[in-house]
DNA sequence: ATTTTTAATGTAATCGATTACAATAAATGT
DNA sequence: ACATTTATTGTAATCGATTACATTAAAAAT
């Protein structure tokens, strides 16, 4: 292993003079850097970092925790935090929680052993004091889920008018008994978009039939169980709003198997916009989140908040889109 | 900042007391050691990691390259390495290369700056020597990916006779006109996949017609545009072996688009056998590789080279398996 | 009762950088 | 020519743990 003495030794210098060299501190003679340089490349010297790290008490390492990286919203908003980091020089370390509360807070430890300067957390299912608490002492940043009526920084959509937003173009489609495949009601984004639905509905002077709203658990099975249920009732609703894409496709799936067409006998419609939501058929109609701006913009207040800057404020709402397809119709008498 | 000093100092032991406590040597009273773990408890101390790890010259922080991270076959694996990890002890830091080879070779840099005790690349676009070269001062496990000829520890599928059993399917079905769709041929398994594909044909006594075997880069959108090339010759493959998954919904979608059925007027056989894969209609035929599992010999492997333990080999050739759904039909006179 | 062995703890070096402070050299001013 | 300022370099402390080695206390052996 080559350390900073040995160049220093061969460059004939101190070790001092080194490390200003490499921090490119402009305080070194040209020639002596060169010499400096030079021993550097002749040893193919790299500094170690954790060394660097331990003395200037900081990793330019920030941890991500997503509750499912095989999600590809999820991976799609890492890519935003990615490029912004990068470009600051900071580093990536993953968290994957695999939809699991006690995984999830067990990476929050990670800050307290120094080995990151921030955190950003794509899911908020961690008790919310314990979060606010961290916050407290290390910087700490929410985005795509979020904690009601705290300060800590978030960036995010507005859920409930998105999911409003949704509902309301199947009931401007004449829909009248409109299901709502929900998220887990323990996890906010679940409960904001069911949220969103009810106001709509009650906006519209429509009563929610309350077998018609059901919790699944964002996944392609839950969806698909949960129609299956809507099925087997004796009047099924005409559309269905879920609470994300993967169990827009799970009802979907579930409707065709029973012979019930898309979007002729059923309207749907996501949350999320997936990659693979303009691929399914029928492409599916859905509330897109702008994934790659909100990991951007996510990694913009955490670096503020590690550089001690000022935050203008601390919940940032960015605005989503619906993306009309072809996953619902107009509802007529016959169906 | 509470340090093994404060600690030291509360419960009236030296510091190395202290760390003897903490690492569980066994070798200090109970008495004693109830004392220190009291003071912990009271200043909520954690060890600061960065110290520990610089005298001990080790992270427990492995690293993983992976050359498109919403592309769920990649997350599928990254899930089994992080399940070994986790178990072991290790964490996992992330680098996407964004399918770019430059981004892919810059992360190598974090091993010298010992950031990482460890490399695990599923994504072998990186020059051969370099790496090589590397994984002489570095614990380097390859997966997926991986170079020809070369003694890196790897885990992967036999690319070449997945190809050629996904073409035999093909052919047993009576097509003859078959295209193939590669992934990028500077790529190992996009190279493979097409030498499979070539001997399948020979073996089978037929001819490959050049026109029908076209370079795409494992996207969805390649996929498509290289299907609308097939179709507009005079004579269009009856059937297209595609080079994974989303390139082979890209041709199903490009067949679709111009009237032909899949698989009534074409039949599509894919690669990876990624989540969606079985959603999509019609489901996809196509070769699944063990995701999970190569992603755990894979760190399994690394670990073993960590602690210094004999590997019984370098090369670890885990088996795929063809799962046959509705998209390939065999092929009839008429169509 | 004294020596030997073992157990428990402490002191200080160490990991490899960065950086405050000190020292020296060069440049500028008078 | 000497004083003052500025540029360049070096010395040694520091970050916060771990651990080799030294020391002391307790237990076992004679």
């Amino acid at each position: 292993m080559v350390r900073i003495a040995d160049v220093a030794r061969m460059a004939n210098v101190s070790t001092a003079t080194v490390s200003r060299v490499i921090s490119n501190t402009g305080t070194v003679k040209k020639e002596t850097a060169e010499k400096v340089l030079e021993a550097i490349k002749k040893l193919n010297y790299q500094p170690n970092m954790l060394a660097r790290q331990l003395r200037r008490s900081e990793t330019e390492t920030i941890l991500v925790v997503v509750p499912d990286i095989t999600n590809t919203f999820f991976s799609a908003v890492l890519r935003g935090i990615e490029s912004v980091a990068i470009e600051n020089g900071y580093q990536v370390l993953l968290g994957d929680a695999r939809n699991n509360v006690d995984t999830e807070t067990s990476y929050l430890t990670i800050l307290g052993q120094k080995k990151a300067d921030g955190l950003i957390l794509l899911t908020a299912r961690t008790d919310q004091k314990i979060l606010e608490e961290l916050s407290h002492d290390y910087p700490v940043v929410l985005a795509c889920e979020y904690y009601e009526g705290t300060q800590l920084p978030t960036v995010s959509i507005d859920n409930v008018s998105s999911a409003r937003k949704a509902t309301e173009y199947l009931i401007s489609l004449k829909h009248k008994r409109i299901g709502h495949i929900s998220g887990p009601l323990n996890v906010v984004v679940g409960r904001d978009r069911c949220k969103g639905f009810h106001q709509a509905m009650a906006k519209h002077g429509l009563s929610v039939d309350p077998s018609l709203v059901q919790e699944g658990e964002f996944s392609f099975e839950s969806g698909f169980n949960l129609m299956m249920k809507f099925l087997s009732l004796e009047e099924p609703p005409t559309a269905i709003f879920a609470g994300n894409d993967e169990m827009a496709m799970g009802a979907v799936k579930a409707a065709k198997s029973k012979g019930v067409r898309v979007p002729e006998d059923l309207s749907v419609v996501g949350f999320d916009d997936i990659k693979f939501a303009s691929i399914f058929e029928p492409a599916l109609t859905t509330i897109a989140q702008p994934t790659f701006d909100m990991g951007q913009k996510a990694m913009h207040l955490l670096l503020k908040i590690i550089n001690d800057e000022e935050l203008e404020k601390n919940q940032f709402i960015l605005s989503d889109k619906l993306i009309v397809r072809n996953s619902c119709k107009e509802l007529t008498i016959d169906g």
